[in-house]
DNA sequence: CGCAGTCCTTGACGCAGATCAAGAACCGCG
DNA sequence: CGCGGTTCTTGATCTGCGTCAAGGACTGCG
């Protein structure tokens, strides 16, 4: 409750969701933050790589606004997309040296970063920053378990519906839209993307995706744009029992 | 460093690994645990549920002897599992109500319990505890996203050399044995329970287990006990890059 | 000992999704 | 406007793994 009090706080504040969601609530971290210029922001154009795996990474940081990725790739070109960041995700690991993923922009990125080492030191006078940062590697763990099952064991088509209900869900969450009727948002990841996140080949995608526009569950207009008149029913398409997958 | 050091001390210790490796390594928590009761031992056999999926869970749990499983389950029966618990492994989260996993003993299993409720106030207290369980749920996190690239990218056999590697690791771990030599240990899993680990049917996996044994990649005596001759052999056909996957 | 139950192996066959290939739609740019 | 580059769609074919089926190995028990 408290977590969701500091979730609501971030809304209003269009500056660095850092502050707010992995820092405290109070905010004197972001006071001393800023004091010691340990806080900074960065931009990245879409299609820019962010930082590769094993590089030095000596800050960790929130996403502000666009869309980034984490990716792993295998020596022969395989890859596989790890997770996506929207707004207020946080990448970085404290206590680790290098990153473990390459994180790439997909979309036009800003990101709010913290110099790591003084980072830590907050973390260790802070106990609001472990316990929120924990909170949020919990959520985190929990969506890449959800998606452990999409990848192991669901049909093409399944993965499409839970990929969109998905990008769908987070989306109205960030425009605060609880309106009623349509869900509408933009594909922020290219077929490509889509494939790598999903474990499939873009052909795949593509087809899956006309199919889905075939049956009626989803409309589109152009490439990105995505219409779901009817969510239950891509849910349903999702092979979600519940609510659709993600806890967060 | 801390951290290396109190998973050091863990290892001198039959008694309960939550001690040294959640709380904290200096055991004030833990004095405090005891004297108010909080902290308690479950076993379980081989084959038994320790909790369904949605049931209320009331304690937090670390695995003090054998190997507990975390398994999701679709409506029509399809199964993943998205977790393996070791010993010293930690299960359940703090600020949850209900258990978002099936958790199973695979083998005969004990565990070391604190009741939730006072579990968290220590957390609130003691800022060690919130500072492990972040360090340990990233490791898990690191260990979710390695599996992601298994399940979504990597052939049926480098899927079961993956396991195998894995497995055998962590037991090596387990036993302080840096021999020399052959890697050998037992395999606590059925082929059913490594089929629903690595998104596979049992048959592939008996297939493939049978096909890796003719390449002379491992020997197994009965069906459970694995020699690996090779430990690198066993690692390039895993398919990984660095050294075999987790970064743990 | 035989018998039932569990776990595992192996074979034959089919299909979902990968691969290979061609071209369409859309973009910015000269 | 035409042109090249990127992204996407769709078709034809191939294949790795799933599915179905039969039987072997091992264990505990009467």
């Amino acid at each position: 409750m408290g977590v969701r009090e500091s979730a609501q706080v971030s809304q209003e504040c269009g500056d660095c969701p850092i502050r707010h969601r992995a820092v405290c609530a109070r905010c004197e971290a972001d006071e001393l933050a800023r004091l010691e210029q340990i806080k900074y922001y960065r931009s990245y154009e879409a299609g820019q790589t962010v930082i590769w795996a094993g590089d030095k990474m000596d800050f960790v940081a929130s996403v502000v606004t666009g869309v980034a990725t984490l990716t792993q790739t295998m020596e022969d070109g395989r890859r596989q997309m790890v997770g996506m960041l929207l707004p207020s995700d946080f990448v970085g690991r404290p206590g680790r040296q290098n990153a473990a993923y390459d994180v790439t922009a997909t979309t036009d990125l800003v990101m709010c970063c913290f110099r790591k080492k003084p980072f830590e030191e907050l973390m260790a006078t802070t106990p609001h920053i472990a316990q929120r940062l924990l909170e949020m590697t919990l959520d985190e763990l929990d969506a890449a378990r959800e998606w452990m099952l999409l990848l192991g064991r669901k049909t093409a088509r399944e993965k499409i519906a839970s990929l969109l209900a998905i990008i769908g869900r987070r989306d109205a969450a960030l425009h605060l839209a609880r309106r009623s009727g349509p869900m509408v948002f933009d594909l922020p990841l290219t077929r490509e993307e889509m494939a790598d996140y999903l474990g499939l080949t873009l052909e795949t995608v593509s087809r899956q995706v006309s199919a889905l526009k075939r049956d009626g569950v989803i409309q589109l207009e152009g490439k990105r744009h995505i219409i779901v008149p009817n969510l239950d029913r891509l849910l349903e398409e999702a092979g979600d029992d519940s609510d659709g997958g993600f806890l967060v």
